[in-house]
DNA sequence: CCTAAACTAATAATGATTACTATTTTATTA
DNA sequence: TAATAAAATAGTAATCATTATTAGTTTAGG
C-alpha cells in the first residue's frame, strides 16, 4: 500500500523539527537543503497523504495557505491575526468527544483555532501608542 | 466608515437564512436571484469585510473553499469528511478563554472544527457493506 | 445641491494547489 | 539476482478560488 521513500522521510523530519506549523512551500525550501532536486509536487502529495493517514495534522487558518503540524495529538492552536504565527495550546482531552455528542457524528480529529493577538504583537502595539 | 448598500444587505439576508455554512459562490448564486447583476467580487469583498468586523464567521475546513456562517456566537462545527457538510454543535462558553490562558494571547474569536463522519454517511456505509 | 468617501460591476491577474506524464524506486517472488 | 507490478518521483502544465484594478455610481452629511 505505502512504500518507503527518502523524500517522504525527509519531509516528516522537517515537520518534526519545527513547531511553527509551516506551509507546503516552507517545507519544500527546508527539504531542498537535503534533497536539492525534490519537486514541489512531491511535497504537496506527501503532506496530503500523511494528513489523510493521520500521521500529521492539516490546519486552515484562512490566510490562504494550508499549514501542517507534525504533532497530531489533540491540542488547540492560537493564531495571531497580526503576525500570522500559529502557537500550540493545551486542550482538555474529553472535549473532542463532548463537542460531537450530537446526532451520531463520529469524530476522528479536531482543529481548534483561537484567533486573536499574541503577546508580542500586543506589546509592540503599546510601544507605538 | 461604513455605508449602506443593498448588495450587502442581501448578502447578510442570504447568510442568515441558511445553516449550511455556504461558500462565497453559493451566496453569490442565491443573491443573484434578488440582484441579478451583482458581481462576484462584491460578494467576496462584503463577506471579507463582514467577517473582519465580526458580524459573520469565516471557516476554513480545508476543502479548498472558504465557508461563512451568519451566526457569529461561539459554537463548534462538525465537518463530515465524506459529504462535506458542516453542522453546528454546542460549545461550553468558558472554553475560549481557557484555551488561551497561555502567554498573554488575547483571543477574539475561535473556530473549533471536528472532523469525522456524520450519522447519515455512516448509515449509508452500513447499507453498502 | 455638492462633495468626499464608500461602494459597485466587469474584467483581468494572481498564485497556491492539483493534474499529468514519462521515468525511477521499492518490495516481492521465483 | 533477475523479473515484475505497484508506488513514487521530477518536471511541467493546467486549474480555479480569490484578489486586484478601474471607471463609474451611490451614500451620507453639511
Amino acid at each position: 500500500m505505502k512504500n518507503y521513500s527518502r523524500q517522504r522521510e525527509a519531509i516528516i523530519n522537517v515537520l518534526r523539527s519545527t513547531d511553527i506549523h509551516p506551509t507546503a512551500g516552507w517545507v519544500y525550501e527546508r527539504v531542498r537543503e537535503v534533497i536539492p532536486n525534490i519537486s514541489l509536487g512531491t511535497v504537496y502529495r506527501n503532506l496530503d497523504q500523511l494528513s489523510k493517514s493521520g500521521e500529521i495534522l492539516s490546519i486552515s487558518v484562512g490566510d490562504g495557505y494550508e499549514h501542517f503540524d507534525g504533532n497530531s495529538s489533540p491540542h488547540a492552536h492560537l493564531h495571531c491575526r497580526k503576525c500570522g504565527r500559529i502557537a500550540d495550546a493545551p486542550l482538555k482531552n474529553d472535549f473532542l468527544a463532548a463537542a460531537a455528542l450530537e446526532s451520531g457524528f463520529i469524530p476522528d480529529t479536531s482543529v481548534y483555532i483561537v484567533y486573536g493577538v499574541c503577546a508580542e504583537c500586543n506589546a509592540k502595539e503599546k510601544e507605538i501608542n
